[in-house]
DNA sequence: GTGAAAGCGCTAACAT
DNA sequence: ATGTTAGCGCTTTCAC
């Protein structure tokens, strides 16, 4: 039977008010010695608060949602950990339902979240439409982190793809390259069109002229990537490097330069995206831009805060910027990657990690 | 402004006792008539309960809490998703938090979702000692999933990592292998030791005599597996097969191979461990045993919601089994996979998103 | 079959 | 500075 505040004014010798006073609002004016002893007496009784209980007189829960996809799709979890590495800081939990890419599932999740003691709720690469009414009617707060699909919509944290691409092909660029294929992602998705956009718009700003015939557009796939890769190949003069959209592509690439009995990067250079782990675990190891997951995660947790906070506001869309990662398919030095190019959200922890006083 | 149970009376003309029990209690003998009005009226209205109010009266939350030592663990989104598939069907949520490996933020844990309303704990990968008072205190049953240390314990769901290693074995026995080496984990961990028996107990049941020289201990890492396997590579006679104890080792023993000058699977055969993502995506593919994380999941969350419903017990540590899968580094027919070799968190996932064409 | 009323544990007026 | 009291939304006796 778990310890009631009743039970510790009974011990104490005070009222219930001034116990809950003395415990939980440290600004109002308690006798400093009457304090003292509650508290003493509800930590020798091992008192924990009965949060269903406080909620239901607050309306306030130190507790949010979270709905994704698919918990075990490759981004997820990192944008989850920044989310809750966030959220740690305010005392807050997250509960986390998967909608498995159902509209039917994700509006139970949304109903299952809603009746709970929950403050606001972070989708996570959901393919939730921009207006639902029994979200809108709870008047709860809710952002959307790394949307996939649709159009910019207000209070979503998305990765500025666009920058990313720009990055991987200055990169090439800047080691002499001129001749840069693209093989990219599946069209209709979000990224795919912002990165091939970036890919031009670097070209441009280089002042190389954009071929029509290095574009290929792949399937996000290890299998596309590498069909691509093999009819980039065939064409003269071949290209001497080639931007894969995302990592599975590049793996594909490589692996069909390799084939083809060509060597990477002494023959052709290789950039990916994504920064997925398998990046570092391949031969020879790909340079690639990374997705800010981390990053979109403690954001997207800073707006909802706030939201909570202040109230319902219509933010704009928050773009988080990506960096490169400089590997082996390009043929750089390491050493060359600049200052900003740390794993952030391995810093990032790395701080939380030490416990600093702070918290 | 939510809708309550006192608005839903008013707007249907009954009382709100009624009006509870005809939306809650399908047992409880109300008029048909009543029951139907007054559920179009909720369902008119919007209603969804406020289930902290409920759990103050219920002292039940359908709610459960999940202490994980780092959600960015590879094993540990699967067993999540297990354990989460599983709730489902019970329409149970989880909260989740990281503990980080570290003690005290794991108690600082406990007592966030003990006060919270949960009905129970599962902790997956978490250092957590068996004994802690206020987890004992407070009544709640709680589980263990996949424990990396310490000994066997009641309420722990763990890898048959003996019975595993044996699948290994066995099937470069059944391939003509005689000289088999073992490159085995960090001394201490539970899963190194019991893979290491399992290895042994194997290499006997087929006749064939233990070889301490070909016993390398690695440390689970790429490195270590690599320098392992060169270790091994100067053993005369070479061993002809190399089981290590988890996939990165087996990784790295593929390179440290290759960079010899010998083939894999032609050489040297290596069996890995975990059935980790890239063993499906590195050149050649790595046959490998399945860590049951999914499986895992799934029986931990069974076995919590049935201590929930029935009190605590004391049940004793359940093993998993994992399978055999079947790729390139030994040679052998993919084909030759038995039936019950599938990865059974694809079949299940898939039945749920069965919904969806495209996936 | 339905309603009135009590109470889960807590916080926040409102007294004193 | 402390105590008394009401009430958050719900379930559940206990009446009728």
């Amino acid at each position: 039977m778990p310890v009631t505040l009743e039970a510790i004014a009974k011990a104490a010798g005070f009222s219930v008010s001034t116990v809950s006073r003395a415990l939980t609002n440290p600004d109002y004016p308690v006798n400093p010695a009457t304090r003292q002893r509650i508290q003493e007496v509800a930590r020798a009784m091992g008192y924990k608060p009965n949060l269903a209980a406080r909620s239901l007189r607050t309306d306030q829960t130190n507790t949010i949602g979270i709905i994704a996809d698919d918990i075990l799709s490759p981004f997820v979890p990192p944008i989850i950990r920044g989310i809750q590495d966030y959220l740690k800081q305010y005392d807050y939990l997250s509960l986390i339902v998967n909608s498995d890419w159902d509209p039917d599932i994700e509006q139970d999740a949304i109903n299952a979240l809603i009746s709970r003691p929950v403050d606001g709720i972070i989708f996570v690469e959901s393919s939730h439409l921009a207006r639902n009414e029994s979200l809108q009617q709870s008047g709860k707060p809710y952002i959307f982190a790394h949307r996939l699909f649709g159009s910019t919509i207000q209070n979503s944290v998305v990765p500025d793809d666009h920058y990313g691409a720009t990055l991987a092909v200055r990169h090439l660029v800047s080691l002499g390259h001129r001749r840069i294929a693209i093989i990219n992602g599946r069209e209709g998705w979000h990224s795919a069109e912002r990165r091939y956009e970036g890919y031009q718009a670097e070209l441009k700003a280089q002042g190389i002229e954009f071929d029509p015939a290095l574009v290929q557009w792949g399937d996000w796939e290890y299998e596309g990537g590498y069909n691509a890769a093999r009819a980039l190949l065939d064409i003269s003069p071949r290209p001497t490097a080639i931007f894969a959209a995302n990592d599975l592509m590049a793996l594909g690439t490589v692996c069909a330069i390799q084939d083809a009995g060509l060597r990477v990067p002494q023959d052709i250079a290789v950039v990916g995206y994504d920064n997925r782990e398998f990046t570092r675990i391949v031969r020879p190891k790909i340079t690639t831009v990374s997705m800010p997951v981390y990053e979109m995660g403690r954001t997207a947790a800073e707006l909802l805060l706030k939201q909570i906070a202040e109230g319902r506001q219509a933010l704009d869309e928050i773009k988080i910027k990506g960096q490169l990662f400089i590997r082996e398919t390009c043929g750089a030095d390491p050493s060359q990657q600049t200052p900003e190019g740390v794993d952030m959200a391995t810093v990032t922890r790395r701080v939380l990690l030490r416990k600093d006083p702070d918290r």
